[in-house]
DNA sequence: TGCAAAATGTGCGATATATCAATTTTTAAA
DNA sequence: TTTAAAAATTGATATATCGCACATTTTGCA
């Protein structure tokens, strides 16, 4: 029953959607009618868990990152969101509460669009719909992905497939062709890669002494892209 | 920076979203028009990870597992579909391959409406792009779930949990206060929890001598979903 | 620039889980 | 009902990862 690696899907398409671009003037008007514009500094919060939503958050620069905790308060994150990326939309559409939170994990410039003005344009506009529609079941691939890799791959496997995605989402702060510095807490990255912050160190010193990246006190440079995609795929 | 359980979220609410029900007689028979129905044959493959989508399913009777293959061919269960429940409508949407195969657990009845007829409801129902929406968000919200269990959780608690949900699934074959059968092989339920066959039994006897459940060789009869609940939610 | 607090890095024993091999039970077909 | 194949179970061992304690470095602020 099990087919070996028929027709594999490309694991490294992690490229998010822009929900907002190429909108009808008329539609983008209406949304970013009433926006409010906010600077959060690092790890302030966005939204809670739980909470019910009042709106829906644009990033305009910045990074965020989307968590879960457990009881025990340690939270695993779900999701690194980049500037130009839509946020909390989620709750308003399934009617329900935020199903996570949302922190900067870099100081972030990030407009609040008030639920009723995006209820609003959903109702007249197909193609806000249609970009919705797409945009969602893009991120439900993404995430099954990220769920069968927790299931099938060991530490080191993880964070050198989440190398890989950050390094895209650092990129558009440097030159093309300059070597991408990804500026994230260990402690961030572990609670990213589903793990603790020693393992994620341990696993840094290995890659390190491989020649695949440096450190430079936080900042990891990424010297060998392809080296840790033959890691991440490897099993 | 880690709020202990400030508004937690139920994670007990796994019920599934009819799409198709209450939409309009007009969209619904758009719909069905040119639907086939088909038998698959337990273990029996419905589409592939990686194919192009012709279609969209609707799982008439049965139950039915997504998947994916890591490279030596071994399956990780993401989710298991009840009836009443559409499939593969994913992978139309976001214009993509399917992210993920889909096979029946048990003899099913499933029907197949072809992506025309399904993206010409689409484009006239706001209805359907409303029910899509919520659905994919509620989703998303579930897989979200599942992906920071696997994060935080060990194989006991992942295993209670998924017993929990699989009774909610098996519930429907019988009579309201009987004792709820799972019928489904320790396979299944090992790549459903992910992870080894052995394991699985291991815990599973370990939850009989407790009394939560008993077995009846390959069924498994949950006496007491409470016990399950504290161990699921324990940590 | 200097200093305290925060973040990072290291060693190591404890533990959960994976993996292999062998046995028993169940299932389904003749 | 018999019987062979498939599936489930048990046991033993190997391995990855966890998590504590502690040392070191970096960072941000006065």
């Amino acid at each position: 029953m099990s087919i070996k690696g028929l027709f594999p899907i490309d694991k490294w398409d992690f490229k998010s959607e822009s929900v907002l671009a190429d909108l009808p003037a008329e539609d983008f008007d209406l949304l970013t009618a009433h926006q409010t514009e906010q600077v959060y500094k690092k790890g302030e919060i966005i939204f809670r868990e739980g909470a019910y939503p009042a709106g829906i958050f644009y990033i305009k620069a910045g990074k965020v990152k989307k968590y879960k905790l457990d009881k025990e308060g340690k939270e695993h994150i779900i999701y690194v969101a980049n500037k130009e990326e839509l946020l909390g939309y989620h709750a308003i559409l399934s009617e329900d509460r935020y199903p996570d939170s949302a922190a900067s994990i870099e100081e972030s410039r990030i407009a609040f669009i008030p639920k009723e003005d995006f209820l609003a344009v959903l109702n007249q506009s197909p193609v806000l719909n249609r970009r919705l529609l797409k945009t969602l079941s893009h991120e439900f691939a993404v995430l099954a992905n990220s769920l069968s890799m927790f299931a099938q791959k060991n530490v080191r496997e993880r964070l050198a497939l989440q190398l890989i995605v950050l390094r895209e989402k650092y990129k558009v702060n440097f030159k093309p062709g300059m070597p991408v510095e990804i500026n994230m807490s260990r402690d961030d990255l572990a609670n990213l890669v589903g793990t603790g912050r020693e393992n994620v160190v341990r696993v840094l010193t290995e890659f390190k002494e491989s020649g695949i990246l440096q450190t430079q006190g936080r900042k990891i440079i990424i010297n060998d892209v392809n080296q840790l995609i033959i890691i991440a795929d490897y099993k």
